[in-house]
DNA sequence: CTGCCAGTTCAAGTCAACTTGAGGTCAAGA
DNA sequence: TCTTGACCTCAAGTTGACTTGAACTGGCAG
């Protein structure tokens, strides 16, 4: 397959033209020439694309992405960061699921009012106590075209 | 209980007096007058931060937050927003779920490189089509003092 | 009476990951 | 050759939830 402009790339990957021009200015992705102004990618950043968009789904932040590509470029995906990861996650998974249930209760609570539900009010002790934490919102992340 | 000065609120509810300032700004809490310059605050602001802290661990925006305290300052809940956000957040748990185990895959994968492993090379093409998305991290939160 | 210092206001800064806008360029089709 | 319009650069804006800084105030201990 020969070289991709940055439209077709965008097209293909359904990453916006303007973060593909972001991701290079981080250093993530890397365009291997121009014809005239346009930048030309090998094709091989899809794949690399995709390893962006999966280290992010991850929850890896861009900068501990770049980190997992050595200076030639390939992959250098640590293992032991990976399982930290999923610790992590695992740990995220947790309260979630501890939030999820409180919500649901009191979703369905009888109780008149929320402050009279004992579940409820477990819930807020340990929100006050700082036990759980607001996880912030996902990415707005916009559509591809 | 007498009223508090911000000093004893951030104090007791482990926020800090700047974010106290910022919340009283949103209209999330409100000061009960003023000694002096200081705020003073009733007691019930503790239960009130608590909800709040509660709406922010269950993943809500502080707009929203705000929207469940009725102009008479009283909880205001919502069913069915409750109800819906567990079901948010129970896409995001199964979606977390599958990406830990990927991780712990991948982790644990014999393969020389990642990318020969299957299991790798699945999650890859589920983060290239959108299937799974970012999600941001968590607020940093400082500790109390 | 005086100074301290924890409180006050208001504006601006922070962080991450992008997006948007203004103004410029150039390959290609008519 | 001329026009078009997608692409370019660079700076600045966006979002949400706060934090920080500068300049100021006033209750209270000494």
């Amino acid at each position: 397959m020969r070289d991709l402009d940055i439209a077709e790339v965008a097209q293909r990957s359904g990453v916006p033209a303007s973060t593909l021009r972001f991701y290079e200015e981080k250093g993530l992705i890397a365009s291997i020439g121009r014809r005239g102004l346009r930048r030309l990618f090998d094709p091989d950043v899809l794949e690399r694309l995709a390893l962006i968009a999966l280290g992010r789904a991850a929850g890896f932040s861009l900068d501990e992405i770049a980190l997992m590509f050595a200076p030639d470029g390939r992959p250098r995906i640590d293992r032991e960061k990976l399982a930290a990861k999923a610790e992590e996650l695992d740990r995220t998974i947790r309260k979630l699921s501890a939030m999820r249930d409180g919500l649901r209760h009191a979703a369905a609570c009888p109780a008149p009012s929320h402050m009279e539900c004992p579940s409820f009010r477990r819930m807020l002790r340990a929100a006050a106590s700082g036990a759980i934490r607001a996880p912030r919102k996902r990415s707005p992340q916009r559509q591809p075209n």
